[in-house]
DNA sequence: ACCTGAACACCGTTCAAGT
DNA sequence: ACCTGAACACCGTTCAAGT
């Protein structure tokens, strides 16, 4: 697969190896593993070589995140047939499990928001698929936001935390340790925690999705 | 303020100044600024000695995240005589505020569930207010994780990039060099956007809630 | 002209040495 | 017995020196 924005400048060959890498290590050790020093002795290089191609390394990360844009929009589902309410749920889940396919990839997104050409492509397919649906534009503009900010909150909690074994068994000794009488609520609903992620996830979404439909009735009527 | 000597349990004192340096730390410079040997010479002191105290950095960070949700409990708003729903929007704005007035505190929060004594008590009187207004276990257990996980999503994302004058500045301009004919829908919507973060959450918040009134009704009519 | 080793000012963690 | 300076193995960034 070709990138979709090519800069066609000098450095080209090695700044689409840096990003290449930088990919490869976000998704083997996670988000904490992307140093400059391990991105360089990956490819055999030193950390100064990189700021040839990088002004720093925040601008690395932004390109990074452009990447996975691309790569979400490459592998992008055919929505064109569906209602924007199914609409909505795929693209959310397809953003969401490209962030998750990529470990520690979505804590790469927090600092700053994503600016690039592929995030602004993103974005521009999105926001179309509200108006298109009898959103107005305030409204689309909530909605999208809204939506695009709850994938990404979910899946920075899901990204790196990856000892789930140690983490369970310290929660559910946690919990054992509770009396009764202190947390009555927390021991009648605890065959129930912890939910599974997607579940989690799923949930939500729908609840976020049912609460626009009506919005949008009052919106379309008006 | 000179710092005591303390007559009982040794390091006692130690303790205690030291998560409410750290909070300090965390409220005037950031999330990333709270390192340990920041951390030691505001306290005239070595990192050596902070392991006196606790086993590891991540071990103290508990520790700041379990006084954050002691600060919540603490100033906690009264929702005994409100319906469920209100009661959700303010527990949630609770701790959304919180949060934010910790500046990078939500970040915090990230690497571990919280599962310190506080956290736990705030869990418990949350769950106890859906069970009592018609919730059944599966679904309380589901609108707490799911809200608990919005509030902490949103709260990451508005925690840390100060910046917003530099970031505003470049999203606009950003904007301006977009042509019309490949980005319709998101000019069309460009006057709605940024949203202020605080009607983001709110709106998303009032989504989640309109949606678990529905499945209330399903739950309690079965 | 292009590249990079080495330095600088940091980081979390450990432990031998000091009191 | 208690504390901590100093070391260790890292980090992002810079620049003089090498090719």
């Amino acid at each position: 697969m070709s990138t979709r924005v090519s800069p066609g400048r000098p450095f080209s060959v090695s700044h689409e190896l840096i990003l290449t890498t930088a990919i490869q290590i976000v998704d083997e050790e996670g988000a904490d593993a992307l140093t400059l020093r391990r991105l360089a002795k990956s490819m055999n290089s030193g950390t100064a070589t990189l700021y040839r191609n990088f002004e720093s390394r925040e601008a690395l990360i932004a390109q990074v995140v452009d990447r996975l844009f691309a790569e979400m929009e490459a592998s992008m589902p055919e929505v064109a047939g569906l209602g924007w309410k199914q609409a909505c749920r795929m693209l959310a889940n397809h953003m969401f499990t490209t962030l998750r396919r990529h470990r520690g990839a979505a804590q790469l997104l927090i600092k700053a928001i994503p600016n690039g050409p592929n995030a602004m492509i993103q974005r521009e397919r999105s926001l179309a698929i509200l108006l298109n649906n009898g959103f107005s534009a305030p409204l689309a503009a909530r909605a999208y936001a809204t939506l695009a900010r709850y994938v990404l909150g979910f899946a920075i909690q899901f990204s790196d935390n990856g000892a789930s074994g140690e983490d369970d068994a310290k929660q559910a000794e946690a919990f054992h340790r509770l009396d009764w009488s202190a947390f009555p609520a927390t021991l009648f609903v605890i065959g129930e925690l912890p939910l599974p992620l997607d579940e989690e996830f799923s949930f939500g979404l729908d609840l976020m999705i049912y609460g626009l439909s009506e919005l949008r009735k009052n919106d379309s009527n008006k």
